[in-house]
DNA sequence: CCTCCGCGATGACAAATGTCATCGCGTGCG
DNA sequence: CGCACGCGATGACATTTGTCATCGCGGAGG
C-alpha cells in the first residue's frame, strides 16, 4: 500500500480528495491536515511515503512544508497540488524538493497516476508549466523589493508602508518605482497583480 | 436515488466531489459541468434533483446558471457550493432561486447531509453567514459604480476605465470616488478589495 | 583594491488620483 | 407637480503617486 498524508486547508475539498484517492486499491490515506505545520506533525508521526501538499494556506504554506519535511522525513516524497500553476511557485516547490507539481483543474485520474510514478522514481511536472516557468526566469525583485510590494498589496498607502517596515516614505516610493519597472508595470495595482500571477510574491 | 449534476470549473475538484457523493448509497451523479453554460444544458438532458454550483466559474457563473435553471428545469433544487463566504454571495445566491449555500471549508460530511435535507423541503444555510449577510445589508453601490469599481480592479488608469466604458475621465474619477466613500475605503484598491470581500463586485 | 549591488535616504519634479461644487437630463414616485 | 436619484459631464484644487538624480554605507566577488 502506498501511505499517503493529505494537506489541504478547505475541508471539504479535503475529504473529497480522500475519497478520491481511498477508490484506489493500492493507496491508502494515513493523515491529514489543514495547514503546513499539521502536515509536517501528522506526517512525522506516520512516516508516509508521499505527503500530498497545497499551497496556499494559513499559517505556513505547501512549500514551507517541503521544505521542513525533507528535513525532517527524509523517506517521505512531497507532491504538490496547488489551485495556481505559477511560474514562481513550481521553481519554489522544486527548490524546496518536491518531486511533483500538479495543478487542480487537471482531471482526477492524473492524481493517482502522478502519485504512483512519483513511488517509482520519476518527477512530475507538467510540461507546458515547466516551459512557462523556463521561460520567465528567475524572480527579479530583491527581497526588500518583495516586503514593500506585498504591503502595498491591500491597498495600503505609502504612508502605511513605511510605519509597517520601519523606512522612510521616499525609500517606500524609491521600491515601488523599482518593482513597477522590474514587473513592466504602469502603477503598483498593475505590479502586484503581474508579481502575483508569477508567483513572485 | 437522488440524482445530482455538479458544476465545478476545477476538474480535480470536481472529480474529487464526485467521488465523494458516489460513497452515499442514495446519491448518483448523473452529470457534471466545468461552467455554468455546461451546466445549464447537462441540467436540462438529465433532468437532476440536485443542481450543485460552484459560483467562481469561467462564462456564466453558479448564480446566473442558477437563475436560468430556475425557469429551465423547475424541478430542479439549486445547492451553492463555493469558496468564499461573501455576504453578497449569499444574498444574490437566494434571490437567483438558491435552496442552500455551503462553502467549501465547511466539513465534507456536511455536502450530502445538505442535499438530503434540501430534498425534505428545507433550505440549508450557514447561521453564521446568513446573519453576517443581513448584517451588512445590502450592496450600497449603484450599478455604473459597480462597473467603474470592477473596471478598475485591475489596475487599469483612469483612462484606460475611461475608454473601455466610453466614458470622460472626471466621470470615472467621480465614480471612483463615490465607490470609495460607500466602502469607507482611503483609495480605490481599498475599495476594489472591500467591495470583493462583501460580494458587491 | 576596486567595483558592483542591495539597502536606506533626500529633494525636486511631473503626472495621476481623489474631492468638491455645480450643471443638465431623464425616470420614477408620493 | 415636485422631489429624489442615477447618469454623465466640467473645472478647480489638494494630495498622492511615480520618476529621477544623487548621496552614504556595507558586503560580495573579480
Amino acid at each position: 500500500m502506498i501511505r499517503v498524508v493529505l494537506a489541504e486547508d478547505q475541508s471539504m475539498v479535503r475529504g473529497a480528495l480522500a475519497s478520491l484517492l481511498g477508490l484506489e486499491p493500492d493507496i491508502e490515506v494515513v493523515g491529514e491536515a489543514a495547514n503546513g505545520d499539521e502536515a509536517v506533525e501528522v506526517a512525522e508521526a506516520t512516516r508516509p511515503d508521499i505527503a500530498l501538499l497545497d499551497i496556499e494556506m494559513p499559517g505556513r504554506d505547501g512549500i514551507a512544508a517541503a521544505e521542513e519535511l525533507r528535513r525532517r522525513v527524509p523517506g517521505c516524497r512531497v507532491v504538490i497540488l496547488t489551485t495556481f500553476g505559477r511560474p514562481g511557485y513550481l521553481r519554489r516547490a522544486m527548490e524546496a524538493g518536491a518531486v511533483a507539481f500538479l495543478v487542480k483543474d487537471s482531471p482526477a485520474r492524473d492524481l493517482a497516476a502522478a502519485i504512483r510514478r512519483v513511488l517509482r522514481g520519476e518527477r512530475v511536472i507538467d510540461p507546458g508549466l515547466a516551459a512557462a516557468a523556463l521561460s520567465a526566469g528567475p524572480n527579479p525583485l530583491s527581497p526588500r523589493e518583495r516586503d514593500v510590494l506585498s504591503a502595498a498589496a491591500d491597498g495600503s498607502t505609502i504612508n502605511d508602508i513605511a510605519l509597517r517596515l520601519h523606512l522612510s516614505e521616499g525609500t517606500v516610493r524609491n521600491y515601488l518605482s523599482a518593482a513597477i519597472q522590474k514587473t513592466a508595470a504602469r502603477n503598483r495595482i498593475e505590479a502586484v497583480q503581474k508579481a502575483q500571477a508569477q508567483g513572485w510574491l
